[in-house]
DNA sequence: TTCAATACTAGACAGGTGTCTAGAATGGAG
DNA sequence: CTCCATTCTAGACACCTGTCTAGTATTGAA
């Protein structure tokens, strides 16, 4: 009854969010989505609602696989697993030869200026997200004796919570992707320090 | 013998400065320029070499105030020096209505899309001082005995450093400024636990 | 006052932006 | 095969981008 899409929706969204991670918001043109994507310019305004939507729907995909990859360890320990999801962090940094940073922190920089509502919602529930899994995992290790009863969780959440948005710029700071393994390694003996005495 | 000029090179510079601050290097235009500085476009291009090269000149500019007023002041103390800085930067950042954070961290960012070299080098160069002063500042703590011998003082600079960047991406994350103090206080009590019994 | 050197104004310029639209292509129901 | 809802292609659209270029205004020395 009717002529069918040419294109898969997840894959092109896929697509959308490596362009958009790569380049920036502003710097992917619409005719550059065309070619990196397999979404027409047609498409791109009937099923999306234009560029700004499928940004957005890019943004909510890049958050479900951060989430998921990254933050759901964290449910299923104390500090060990906040200690290796940091070096993790530092690792995929070191390694990872598209150095685009995290997506996630460029957003929230270039949103600052551009102000979109939508972007900003999305981009509050992932830290909020990142750290409430701190504080659970902070949490977890003091409900099993490795911290002290009267540690601050939240404020240590947060800490971390900025030492991590600290470590994707650091790592873009020269334009190639340096090692940020030694602050990591710092902060692993600090966490280490908060453990107590057996 | 020639025309004089219309406008004052330092302060053009500073209007400029803040311009790129409040609104990022992309999406400043050049007849926004114009009418936020006192630079004409003719003037733009043969006295600053088009936009980037007054964006340059801007930079160079912020470091050298940044350097002044937040740096400096880490020469001639050891940890309290350190804590003060950082309790600066959580009230700097709370209380300042134009809520823009750090241009470096800003330009850091647009930059690795970009890849201008020489914005590279000046941010390079601007966080190169802040972690060398943290590394000073500690120093002097170690020389002073607040520090055991083995402190690991290039490690802890590098931890600072990437702390403070996080804060200037943590305070901007809600479009409006929050408060990044629970983690500095939380940082500041870590800066304690450091200091040797006497 | 004349003159030449410098600075400014106004606009052209080629190219890019995101969105919208008319006509052609597609594909299954009847 | 016919029909028509849906999708796609190609290009127009108005606007914005940074830079360049004539023509004009301003200046101080001769």
């Amino acid at each position: 009854m009717a002529r069918a899409k040419s294109y898969d929706r997840e894959v092109a969204v896929e697509a959308a969010m490596l362009a958009f991670w790569k380049k920036g918001y502003g710097a992917l043109g619409v005719r550059e989505i065309e070619s990196e994507t397999s979404i027409n310019r047609f498409a791109l305004q009937t099923d999306f609602g234009g560029k700004q939507g499928l940004f957005l729907e890019a943004l909510q995909r890049y958050l479900a696989i951060s989430d998921e990859t990254a933050l759901k360890p964290l449910q299923s320990g104390g500090l060990s697993a906040l200690i290796s999801f940091f070096r993790q962090l530092a690792l995929g940094e070191a390694d990872d030869p598209r150095d685009e940073g995290c997506l996630m922190v460029n957003t929230v920089i270039e949103n600052a200026h551009l102000g979109i509502d939508e972007v900003r919602d999305i981009t509050t529930i992932h830290y909020n997200n990142m750290q409430r899994m701190f504080e659970l995992a902070l949490g977890w290790a003091q409900e099993e004796g490795e911290l002290s009863r009267d540690f601050e969780l939240s404020s240590a959440a947060k800490m971390l919570l900025t030492f991590a948005m600290g470590v994707e710029v650091y790592v873009r700071m020269n334009g190639r992707v340096i090692s940020a393994s030694a602050q990591v390694e710092f902060l692993v003996s600090q966490i280490e320090s908060w453990r107590l005495r057996t």
